[in-house]
Parts: structure tokens; sequence; C-alpha cells
DNA sequence: TGACTTTGTGTAAATACTACACTAAGTTGT
DNA sequence: ACAACTTAGTGTAGTATTTACACAAAGTCA
């Protein structure tokens, strides 16, 4: 037992991790396994352990859910109202991961519990205030495609740039011109040929690129 | 006592609270009367108490310190590095505000601390890792000048175009064009002729304007 | 009433953004 | 082998936005 002269509060990660499949915006939500909220789908989290930093315990979340690391991972929000558990006062702090599609290798139902991604357009009721931090999440999200590089996050290590293209337009929700988005990306300076193109279908093959900092996300004009 | 079966971490709010004064953008410090960091400068904050949602405890914080209410405060960031506090794990929710300059009534050393308030050019040493909050802080301020209305916040109700371009100047450190900052503001719709015009010193008299949407902070363009 | 100080205002040049259509280079089928 | 098909790759002209810049207006004060 671990005690405490005045009340201490729970303290999670939950963390809402994003990635392009399929051509849509997808995010990877758990099926409780105990109470509360049983049944439900829920982001992936838990406790932050006592030697933990905070970043440090959203990463094993993430680990554990998906195997994977060294992906971009940022705090979003924490949310504290005090009855957003029913058992206890627990505070949660929120991050947002971006996944390259390729990389994703789910953990075959690592604690016995269902494991799923869901489009944003058609998730289902989610545990505790889930879906409000999924709803900042996404706004973050969109929002930062318009002044940083944090949508290369989301790509390959090499990749076409109607690839990169179909990304933006999956997250902004529009059709962009190729001719602009050529123009736009490469005057950021932030990607660069690799000399090899995909050869893939019955048409021109396309010049691969890749990221120059991979893992850093540029603020951008 | 409070006894529980995992251990639970403290969980703080500080508060940075900017203000302009003196031609100057500073914060409000408080000096720490008791351990760790006693006699050490520090941002004003304390316990979030248990049936007390974060924001909530951050107003409250904000409240003590300077005895006002009502104003512009948005959560910052979380920081919860393990060795942060030398007592025990704590893990602070920091907050920052905005404050008119007219608004400015400092309460007289409400806990018999001294309160003071320091020009980001010349702070002294923080305890904890309180300077790394208020660099972000700054950063998150400087930042959103750039794509929000935030510097509204820190007009008084009543005021003119040439004191709104001195807080753009000072926080931005660069002096802006008078006739392009004024076509700019305009522009935004968002402040509006009060019909008055104010008339002090040795020349024209300047119109005064007001906020349309005070205390809210619009994202623009 | 002249000197002084800050307010208030327009225009032209440069830059950035937008819209738009055809050729290039492969694959596949006949 | 060549015609049909599909996606990749490219430039320019018009429009909108941003920037640079200087002088008259309206007060106070000596």
């Amino acid at each position: 037992m671990y005690q405490y002269e005045h009340p201490h509060p729970a303290l999670t990660t939950d963390v809402v991790i994003f990635t392009i499949r399929d051509k849509q915006l997808k995010l990877l939500l758990i099926m409780r396994a105990g109470e509360p909220y049983k049944g439900k789908w829920a982001l992936p989290g838990g406790f932050v352990q006592q030697d933990e930093d905070l970043e440090a315990g959203a990463r094993r979340e993430l680990a554990e859910e998906t195997g994977i690391a060294g992906v971009y991972l940022e705090q979003l929000y924490t949310f504290g109202a005090v009855d957003r558990d029913p058992r206890e006062r627990v505070i949660t702090v929120a991050y947002y991961a971006l996944i390259p599609s390729d990389k994703i290798v789910l953990q075959a139902a690592t604690d016995a519990e269902a494991v799923g991604w869901f489009s944003l357009d058609e998730l289902p009721e989610l545990a505790f205030d889930h879906q409000g931090i999924v709803d900042m999440a996404h706004e973050r999200l969109v929002a930062k495609l318009d002044y940083s590089t944090i949508a290369f996050q989301f790509m390959p290590e090499e990749f076409t740039l109607s690839e990169l293209q179909d990304v933006y337009e999956i997250i902004l929700r529009e059709e962009m011109d190729r001719r602009n988005f050529r123009k736009w990306v490469l005057a950021l300076e932030q990607i660069e040929e690799t000399g090899e193109e995909r050869r893939e279908g019955a048409h021109r093959p396309a010049k691969l690129y890749r990221v120059i900092h991979p893992g850093k996300v540029e603020i951008i004009k």
C-alpha cells in the first residue's frame, strides 16, 4: 500500500495512434477487457510507472499495443475532469502518434484484448472521454499539416510524390492540384530523390523520394 | 492519510502569467517560502484539489496570486520528469495566462510571499524546471501571435491602434510598418471603433477601439 | 502662432498563390 | 510491333496578397 498525507490522483497516458491505410486515416483502438466500460473500445493507454517519464510511458503503451518503436509521438493535452473515471480521480496525459503504413505489425492481441484499426468516420462508441481526446488529436493533426512537415511521418522510407499527395488529400479531405502540390512540397527542401524509381502497374514509373531529416518535424512558413 | 494500491504522483498546476508593462513583456513570479528551493523564484502554482478540474485549479492559483479572474488561460503542457521535484513524484500541468495591463492589482503578498513582475530578459534563477516551462510558454505566445488574435487579450477595454501595435512589436521584437499594421488588423474585423478618442500629450488624439468578441481568441488565416 | 509630436492615410512594386492541359514512359493485349 | 491505357511529370499566365514607402491632420505647449 502507498500512503500520502494529501489525496493523489492516478496518472495514465493514452495514445491516439494514427496511420493511413486503405486510403483512409485510421486509428488504433483496443477493446476493454475489464470494468469499467468492459467491452467498449478505448484508446490504448495505462498507468504511468513511478520511475518512468510521461513520454516513456506513452511509448511503452505504444510498443505494447503495436510492437513498434521510434515513431513520431507528441503530447496532445492533459484531461483531468473530476468525474472522467468512475472509480477514482484519474488524470490522463494524452499523446498522439503517427505510424508509417509499412510499419504496421499489430501484436496479435497482446493481453488477450481485441485490437483494431478504425476509420475516423466509423468510430464505435468509446469508453471514458476518449471521443473528446480523439477529436482533439484529429484537429491538431489537420492543423499541423498546414504549418509543419508532420505528414512526412506517415511515409515509409521511400515514397512517390503521388503517395505523399494522397496523404495530404486523405487528411485534409480535399483534392489538390498535382503541379502546385509538387512545386510546393519540393520548395520545402525537406525531401530528396533517391535516384530509384518505382515501377508498378501499366504506366510510367514514378521517382522515389526520401525525407532528408527523418523523425524531425519542421515548422514551415 | 490516503492509501492506494499503486503509487500515485502528486499533481500540481503552475501558471505562467504574462502581462505587458513598461513596454516590456513581463511575467509574475513568487518567492518560495519553504523548502525545497526556499528563497528561489518560482511560478505561482499549487496542488490540484480532489474535487477540482485542472483549469479550475489553475484559475484558483491565479486568483490567489493576482486577485483577478476572468482572464485568458490556456493549457500549455504537462511536465512529469521523474526527478523534477526532489521530494516525491510531482506532475505539473502548466497553463499560461494573459492579463491586460490595466487589470494588474497584485495582492499584497498573499501568503507572506514576495511577488514580483520580471522582464523575460532578466529572469532570476528559477526553482524546479520552471525555466523550461517559461521558455515553452514564451514560444507558444510568440507563435500564436502569427495565427490568432491572442494579443488582444493584453488590451484593456479601450485602446488605440498604436497601443495594439506596441504589444505586437514588444512580443515579436520587431518593428512594423504603421500603415500595413492598421490595414491588417482592421481587415481581421475583430476590433471596432468606440467612437471616442483619447487625447493625451501634445499631439493629435487617437481613435479608441474595442475588441468585438472579448475573451474569444480567433484563429486567423 | 509657430514648433512639436503622434495619428491617420494610399499607391505601386514585388511576391506568392491559383488555375489549368498536354507529353512522357511504362504495361498490357492483340 | 503497335495501339490502347494508365499514371508521372512539367510551365505559364492571371489573380491575390504582401511589402515598402512619405506626407498631411490635429492636437498641446511655449
